[in-house]
RNA sequence: GCCUCGUUGGCUCAGCCCGGUAGAGCGAGUGACUUGUAAUCACUAGGUCGCGAGUUCGAAUCUCGCACGGGGCUCCA
């Protein structure tokens, strides 16, 4: 039996004309109406016929359940063939639905819609989640349907859901663990107890348990931090960033920037608002599983973007694009990129409507350099990752492919888990329903079992055609190229919601949390034990030569000592008679530190300028982001 | 979007069940102390009790609606 559940406003019916196999009703069944009911479309098929009894209380169950979640006791029972192209003969049929109607009449408002009838039918469909549902019902031991799966669409209020985030509810799809020596297992029965991390995420993916009483830890440390904070004068997911939030998110942007130049990386800048009617455009939307914030301007509807695709493509569009030129390569870093998340959905850092997410997309001229590119930029990632202080063991992988591209490409495939050196989540489709062949994602499992994701690389076989991008071919002709997709570290606030997640679970283990030095928005903080050694501190700072900052408030060593490790400060100095005169600092050195054990260490400020520098080499500087003296600092929160 | 819990000085929270002029700690300001490694002492200021309506002689407290936040569902880069 197919089921299909729908909580409606209200439903009513109207029989029109009898088929040949229409049941005899009265006249006051030919029309019919129910308030705030649940609909119960439903279509008995041939296999139901060998346990009718078992159908019908199977189906009462569900019928129950959703009831009993969507709090109705109004139930509509509505035959509808077009459910199924395997009926069952009309008698079975229509004893089926009237022994479902007799089972539910005991506790709800039953009303049944005659079988065989020409109706007309109005229904107001809620349109909350729970609103539509679809259920198959069979008896045991029969076979299971193989026609096409069925995407049955009610009417939408007005909501723009794009047609990929219906369709990937009925994507089929098949999980796998990838090892490194390339077996491809089934999960049940793959063993994977000795990789916790990866057990998590793949409940998180595929069993979808999660059972969370606390709230995740970043969202403390930000505010603790005074790194970011909600902003209730916007829509929930937008973000404020006070000084120190900015600054980290600065460096890192500009780290991803820097490293995506070297790459060969060309940086743009495109529009955040496009015109939702824009031919173009609008099959783009209906391929990518988001939800977008739309605005109106004087008669025209724009969206806001959610990734940078849009306007580097209309840019790759108009462009004259030589065999030479590729693989062409070009970036932005979307401040912002924009997703209309469901409401429940928002958390803290991790999850955001407006978020800043490094954009690169890359043009090859066939799959063959296509699939050279996506093994270079897998092992980008992995190294962005790494300097923003994210390393393999935080997070775990995930490739989905199309069952066709894997055949093909086996050693690829491989060849990533190879790098990993450890089991991989594989999913994979048997048919293309997005527009890409080939995917992966490093996806962070966080201090409570969640799982999201950082950087991802796509082959997409679609958007050159759509978008009508063309290169020159050697000899001359217009080919189409392929186009990478490529964001090398996921979204930044998300790597600052990973970089909190990831030292709350060390504060968990003992250890002493911090960030890495060169995003460490003090790097070394100046405490003197009184006022008559300012004039050495100050002398230091400018010696250091980095985001020295020195705490000149009134108050005890032992509180500002505390303070400054509560700010997670990496080097804490402090001064005093000693010091000036042998013209050395003492410093504490977080890193070296166990809780409750700080490791100090006496060395000369240029031993400890030369040791900030090598740990910070490569990496973007800016100073500091707020005032030198603490005491002259406003506090944010 | 749905369910559920929450919203009280800048921050963290008590008071609400059982209606009667709003409390603490931290922080801030001022003063004392001039300090050697995880919270120095004293005083002072600071509150439309999220917003709106209702019940009541009287609402932080009871009722309803809305907004924002946490968790769950759903969904997911």
């Amino acid at each position: 039996m197919q089921l299909l559940l729908i909580h409606s406003d209200y439903i009513e019916y109207e029989t029109k004309k009898q088929t040949p196999v229409a049941e005899k009703i009265e006249d006051s069944l030919k029309s019919g109406r129910l308030e705030e009911a649940l609909t119960a479309f439903m279509a008995v098929e041939s296999a139901d016929e060998t346990n009718p009894e078992e159908t019908i209380g199977k189906a009462v169950s569900e019928i129950e359940k959703v009831a009993s979640q969507v709090k109705t006791d109004r139930i509509m029972l509505y035959p509808y063939a077009h459910l199924s192209s395997d009926l069952s003969s009309p008698k079975v049929a229509v004893n089926v639905l009237k022994g479902i109607e007799a089972a539910l009449s005991a506790k709800y408002e039953v009303k049944r819609a005659p079988f065989g009838w020409y109706k007309a039918f109005k229904i107001s469909c809620k349109g909350h989640p729970l609103s539509e549902l679809s259920r198959t019902i069979r008896p045991e031991g029969a076979a299971p349907a193989v026609c096409g799966e069925k995407v049955v669409v009610a009417e939408e209020k007005e909501e723009v859901v794009s047609e990929a985030l219906k369709a990937e509810g009925t994507a089929r799809s098949y999980w796998r663990i990838l090892t490194p020596d390339g077996e491809l297992h089934e999960i049940e029965g793959f063993d994977l107890s000795p990789y916790p991390k990866l057990q998590q995420f793949v409940d998180y993916e595929i069993s979808k348990s999660r059972a969370v009483k606390e709230a995740p830890p970043h969202v403390e440390l930000m505010r603790r931090l005074e790194l970011a904070d909600y902003e209730p004068g916007s829509d929930s997911g937008n973000m404020r960033y006070y000084p120190k939030g900015r600054l980290i998110k600065s460096l890192m942007e500009n780290y991803v920037l820097d490293v995506a130049s070297e790459f060969g990386a060309m940086e743009v800048e495109t529009p955040l608002m496009y015109d939702m009617n824009h031919p173009t455009l609008k099959k783009y939307l209906d391929r990518f599983p988001a939800r977008q914030y739309s605005i109106e301007s004087d008669k025209r509807h724009m969206f806001l973007r959610f990734a940078a695709c849009f306007g580097q493509f209309l840019m790759n569009h108009d462009m004259t694009i030589s065999y030479k030129n590729l693989p062409l390569k070009m970036i932005e870093m979307t401040r912002y990129s924009f997703r209309k998340e469901q409401r429940g959905e928002l958390v803290g850092l991790r999850r955001l409507r407006a978020f800043t997410m490094p954009d690169m997309h890359s043009l090859c001229p066939d799959m063959a350099q296509a699939v050279d590119q996506f093994m270079q930029q897998y092992k980008l990632c992995i190294s962005v990752l790494d300097n923003m202080g994210i390393d393999l063991d935080d997070y775990e992988v995930a490739i989905r492919f199309t069952k066709d591209f894997y055949e093909s490409n086996r050693d690829l495939v491989n060849s990533m888990v190879k790098t990993v050196d450890k089991p991989v989540l594989v999913e994979m489709w048997d048919t293309r329903f997005f527009y890409f062949v080939l995917k992966f994602e490093f996806n962070f499992v966080d201090a409570l079992a969640k799982a999201s994701a950082l950087s991802t690389v796509q082959i997409d076989v679609e958007n050159a055609e759509r978008y009508d991008i063309s290169y020159i071919s050697p000899e001359g002709k217009a080919e189409r190229p392929t186009v990478l997709h490529c964001s090398p570290s996921g979204a930044i606030e998300r790597c600052i919601y990973a970089l909190l997640e990831k030292a709350a679970m060390e504060t968990e283990k003992g250890k002493v949390p911090m960030f890495p030095v060169w995003l460490s928005p003090t790097q070394v903080r100046i405490i003197t034990v009184s006022e008559k050694h300012m004039e050495f501190a100050e002398k230091v700072s400018k010696r250091l030569g980095c985001r020295v900052d020195i705490d000149d408030r009134e108050l005890s060593i032992g509180k500002k000592i505390r303070e400054a490790g509560r700010e997670w400060v990496p080097y804490v100095v402090v001064i005093g008679d000693q010091e000036v005169e042998e013209d050395t600092v003492n410093v504490t050195i977080r890193a070296e530190s166990e809780q409750k054990k700080p490791m100090k260490v006496q060395m000369t400020p240029e031993e400890l300028k030369e040791r900030i520098r090598a740990e910070t080499a490569g990496k973007p500087y800016k100073g500091l982001p707020l005032a030198e003296y603490l005491s002259e600092r406003p506090k944010f929160l």
